[in-house]
RNA sequence: GGUGAGAUGGGUGAGUGGCUUAAACCAACAGUUUGCUAAACUGUCGUACGUUAACGCGUACCGGGGGUUCGAAUCCCCCUCUCACCGCCA
């Protein structure tokens, strides 16, 4: 049926993630009241995405009708000219026509309300769990659990940047020199100390049931799209133009982008993956002095884990992930605390976020070296990742993901931290991986 | 970079304008048979949307987009991707 696009054909385009359609048709109150906790009060929007939505089904119906009214004709127009009865063929070719242009010009008026459709859903953002609180911003998080003490601020300790200078462990200068501000080299037990953390946490991940993947950095236009890093944020990711790819501004990307249109069974969950890549973030238009040192980076190193589960046990993984992440922070026996953060600081993709922070004793604040999350059905839905349930219907998957950890921060808790008069101290753990106990 | 070939369901793979409503085989699942396993046999076996209380029924989808036609997996145009060989190369 050439004359007829699929009428699924908008929704198919790689698009980000977004609330699914029926979720929305069922639950109308329930989203409008997880959603009033972001500070957002999406009635009329949803209204106007449920008339929509009427409006298409309706015209769908019809439209489905006078298909299959023109597929009959066709099929009889067929017989006739094969019993030579050329002029009862010729009057039905002319009512075939006649349905053809109606279901055509429905078909335009589907596509019409489809696309109103998609682009009213796309500005919902995901609705927060029950945990989640109201709040307008950063302030309103919950603070859930501390662990560890905090070092007594005095005048003599040293932020990391001036630690790494003084004992050779990262040359920002260089990094000017080679590549621009925000690309710095680690060198000598600054670099062994890299990948003594990258190998570190790979290994706490893979203890833990993860499995690990070395993934493509560059990752292709409907990759970025899957996970809703486009369109949004174009212009935060670094562009390969001349083949269209883009530099992963996290390991998420590829990782989450494996399962891109696919079904899993039941017995496949809990999908668990992890891996270390470098993560290129373009951080255009933040200057000043939260960037010092390796407060924000433009390439930095980051382990990430990755969990695609049974709507029915997300949140159970969610919670194991937070604490292999609080464990992997005792082990390096970093004191941090984790949030929960409160509707209006949430992501726009997530139900559910756990940031967790270090305390840098030297900059006296505390930084932020991770974050899990839950994002239900919200990202599956673009990424039409599901599984068949009992019943053998496809249903959709829930996704989480978090970092394991990112390394930067890490790096400059652990020097501001265990400085001492002596250099730094390395915690026990990390040992076995640095092969020195002392910078 | 050059040349050529191709893209069909979970896999292999047939299908060049109308009983294709996509064959066949393999895999998978369920059942029968069976001391167990295996084999054999029977059946099921895509996705999405719409419709229905439900069983079902309808529509679309053969890499993506557009076109020709009453009718397209099949013919035409554009795009993307994959593979092979050559060249180059870690």
């Amino acid at each position: 049926m050439a004359f007829f696009l699929s009428h699924f054909a908008i929704a198919n385009k790689f698009s980000p993630p977004m609330l699914d359609i029926k979720i929305l048709r069922t639950k109308r109150e329930q989203v409008i009241k997880a959603l009033e906790k972001r500070g957002l009060n999406a009635t009329n929007q949803i209204d106007t995405i449920l008339e929509l939505d009427d409006k298409r089904r309706q015209i769908q119906t019809t439209m489905d009708e006078k298909l299959a009214e023109g597929k009959k004709l066709s099929r009889l127009i067929g017989d006739f000219f094969k019993e030579q009865k050329i002029k009862e063929a010729n009057q039905l070719k002319e009512e075939s026509i006649l349905l053809r242009d109606e279901a055509k010009a429905l078909q335009e008026q589907l596509q019409e309300v489809e696309k109103e459709q998609l682009n009213a859903l796309l500005e919902l953002p995901n609705t927060p769990s029950d945990k989640v609180v109201y709040g307008r911003s950063a302030e309103d998080n919950e603070i859930v659990a501390q662990w560890g003490n905090i070092r007594e601020w005095n005048e003599l300790l040293k932020p990391h940047w001036e630690l790494a200078e003084k004992h050779q462990l990262i040359d920002f200068e260089l990094g000017v020199k080679v590549s621009g501000a925000g690309f710095p080299f680690y060198t000598g037990k600054g670099a062994r100390l890299q990948r003594a953390l990258i190998n570190m946490f790979l290994d706490h991940n893979i203890d833990n049931g993860y499995r690990e993947y070395q993934a493509p950095l560059l990752v292709n236009e409907a990759s970025g799209y899957g996970t809703g890093q486009l369109p949004d944020k174009e212009g935060q990711m670094y562009h390969v133009t001349e083949d269209n790819l883009y530099a992963i501004p996290t390991a998420e990307v590829p990782l989450t982008n494996i399962f891109r249109d696919s079904i899993l069974d039941e017995a496949d969950f809990p999908v668990k993956l992890t891996g270390y890549t470098p993560c290129f973030r373009r951080e255009a238009g933040s200057y000043g002095k939260d960037v010092r040192g390796l407060n924000r980076l433009h390439q930095f190193d980051k382990v990430e884990i990755v969990c695609i589960e049974h709507p029915e046990k997300s949140y159970e993984r969610l919670e194991e992930m937070v604490k292999q992440v609080a464990s992997l922070l005792e082990k390096l026996e970093l004191p941090y605390r984790i949030l929960r953060l409160c509707g209006g600081d949430m992501g726009f993709t997530s139900a559910l976020t756990y940031d967790f922070e270090i305390y840098s004793v030297a900059q006296q604040r505390w930084l932020e070296v991770s974050s899990v999350s839950n994002f239900e059905t919200f990202q599956a839905n673009r990424l039409k990742l599901r599984y068949r349930d009992a019943e053998r219907k496809t249903q959709l998957c829930h996704t989480l993901n978090g970092s394991s950890l990112a390394l930067p921060r890490i790096v400059a808790g652990l020097l501001e931290n265990f400085q001492d008069d002596q250099g730094i101290r390395i915690p026990k753990a990390l040992q076995a991986y640095t092969g020195f106990d002392r910078i």
